[in-house]
DNA sequence: TTGAAAGCGCTAACAA
DNA sequence: TTGTTAGCGCTTTCAA
């Protein structure tokens, strides 16, 4: 076990001093081009590296920044993750990533740790836990302290700073209308409870397509799935609301979920009951996942450019550390959703 | 902006010594009780929190440890992460994850840019390209400076590390000896090129099962995937193979696959030509994800128990990073596969 | 052209 | 019981 070798021990080998190797690695003309050569090249031989832990003490920057996420297992987070990385790397930055499970505490805990000094700025969604509380003083008191934050997906409006959504309205509204103009009158919506922002945006978009169109929204037909239920649970919930809804609404002829697990299970169900997709009733699934894609038939679904979201949060967080967009000036990007068409609308 | 308070600075405010702080912080009984409440409380009124990088500098150790997977947006991988966390926070471990998206250069880069301070361990899956060019200096040279690596699933046999594998043998053999007792005779085997470590050890699986039941294995049955295609090539290779199979082996009643994407997509050739599942043929993947289980009809799969992995991992690498186990000691877990039955067999 | 010294925030051995 | 000092590895100002 040969440790890494350090400034001061080259310095003492080569007989000169810690600033002298210091300067000479950084190539510094103030050393002679000579002791500079003969300093490189020993600091190779030795596969002499900096130790980033030092960096980072002395420049008080880590040029690192922290993803937290709700969930790892989760397609959506993944691809932004993708994004953010990619342009993290390109711009010579490190990528953390860290897992809030969904839980407040955990997600307080993430940030107090990773606040001091290991990182320079975050990007997060916010948790589940953390929305329903509404409790965000573990936001404000990051951002106060210097350490830019940039919410994706789920943010916190009240909370100032950088933000990257999706418009959520707009994109089930594009696919509610797509179903209206495929002919379908009889349109479920599956989505979350209501403390979920991004549940409620889909659900107004929904609403907003159904007016322009003169369709009379009906609340039977929105299925709203409770948030502690497990996989199983999920698929018996939305199974049995369907099963109902079907007695009293044979006519159903369009579905969307805001997810890709609503909608998915939703299909199997129609599948089950030998209801064909699409000629008897077409699905839209939120999902920027598999999913959809490896159905059978193919699932229409709109995308919310999972990679886009990432770059651009990298983006407005890094132009932020490097002082190229001024402190105090906040701004709200949003990516626009694309409807993905495939075998399960007609 | 208000920055952290430091130790010295409530040193300063509080006219004491810096030591005095720092002592009296960590409850040191050296500290005369009344001495160590006033800065105690003093420090939890202006909110003090170490400096983490501080501490690594001096201690040596950051307590973290870095994971470096091939790709994020994969299910087994989100799986074993998770299993990670989990064990790695219990025992008061921070995780960072970083991505080699299986090449070669950035596995290197990852591991020198965090090998330096800034991480006392790695929990790594070896990058394809890695395994194609079978370059391991990198292993070595981390685990030589005296950094802990342990390999999971793709794992460099000639590196001397802890690992964790799955018995990727047996789990193929479990799967094809399911078909064969269930009448199967002609089965199917879609696996990956050569080089990959996993596909081949699953191929034998497959081999050995056929033998102990006296089939004799047909090469012409087994699809091997070129690795360069992306995902809708994927698709038309196999729909083509299948294909051409059918025209000479019409009575082709099992199918196996090596990953989620292979099986599924063989699966929806199966579905897209009315062959019945799993009347007509049945359907084995290998997967920890989500495909199989949403797929209609679900697939019966080979789960890798991804959070297990994960979970054994840690455990290995932390109980060396903390002396439990001594250095040179290494060990090879086998994690147990699992046959997940579902509708696709029968 | 080179080096000494201070300092980033913290801990710990030793001295007072 | 409290404080002084040195040091973790590095950079940078200032002096030589």
């Amino acid at each position: 076990m040969k440790k890494n070798v350090t400034l001061k021990q080259i310095a003492k080998e080569l007989e000169v001093s810690v600033s002298t190797v210091s300067k000479a690695l950084r190539d510094n003309e103030e050393i002679s081009l000579d002791t500079r050569q003969k300093i490189q090249a020993f600091a190779k031989m030795y596969n002499y590296k900096p130790n980033s832990i030092a960096l980072s003490l002395r420049n008080k920057s880590s040029k690192s920044i922290a993803i937290i996420i709700p969930q790892i297992v989760n397609h959506f987070f993944t691809k932004v993750i993708q994004g953010i990385e990619s342009e993290a790397n390109r711009r010579n930055y490190n990528v953390i990533i860290a897992v809030s499970n969904d839980s407040f505490d955990k997600e307080v805990l993430n940030m107090e740790t990773l606040v001091n000094g290991s990182i320079d700025g975050f990007i997060l969604s916010v948790a589940k836990e953390t929305m329903k509380k509404a409790d965000y003083h573990h936001f404000y008191e990051t951002i106060s302290q210097g350490v830019p934050v940039v919410m994706f997906d789920r943010e916190a409006a009240e909370v100032n700073c950088d933000k990257v959504i999706i418009d959520d309205v707009e994109g089930a509204k594009k696919a509610t209308e797509k179903l209206i103009n495929s002919g379908c009158k009889k349109i479920v919506f599956i989505t979350t409870e209501d403390f979920v922002s991004v549940g409620n945006l889909r659900l107004k978009g929904y609403m907003e397509a159904l007016n322009e169109n003169k369709i009379i929204a009906n609340n039977s037909l929105i299925i709203k799935v409770k948030d502690e239920l497990n996989s199983d649970e999920i698929e018996e919930f939305i199974f049995n609301e369907l099963e109902k809804l079907l007695e009293t609404f044979p006519d159903i002829d369009g579905l969307i979920g805001v997810n890709e697990f609503y909608t998915i299970t939703a299909a199997n169900f129609f599948k089950k009951k030998s209801i064909q997709i699409p000629e008897e009733i077409s699905i839209i699934a939120f999902s920027d996942g598999d999913l959809p894609k490896y159905s059978y038939p193919s699932l229409t679904a709109v995308s919310q450019h999972g990679r886009q979201i990432g770059e651009a949060s990298a983006r407005l967080l890094i132009d932020k550390l490097e002082g190229i967009t001024p402190e105090e000036n906040y701004q709200t990007l949003v990516i626009e959703t694309e409807l993905i068409e495939r075998d399960s609308t007609k």
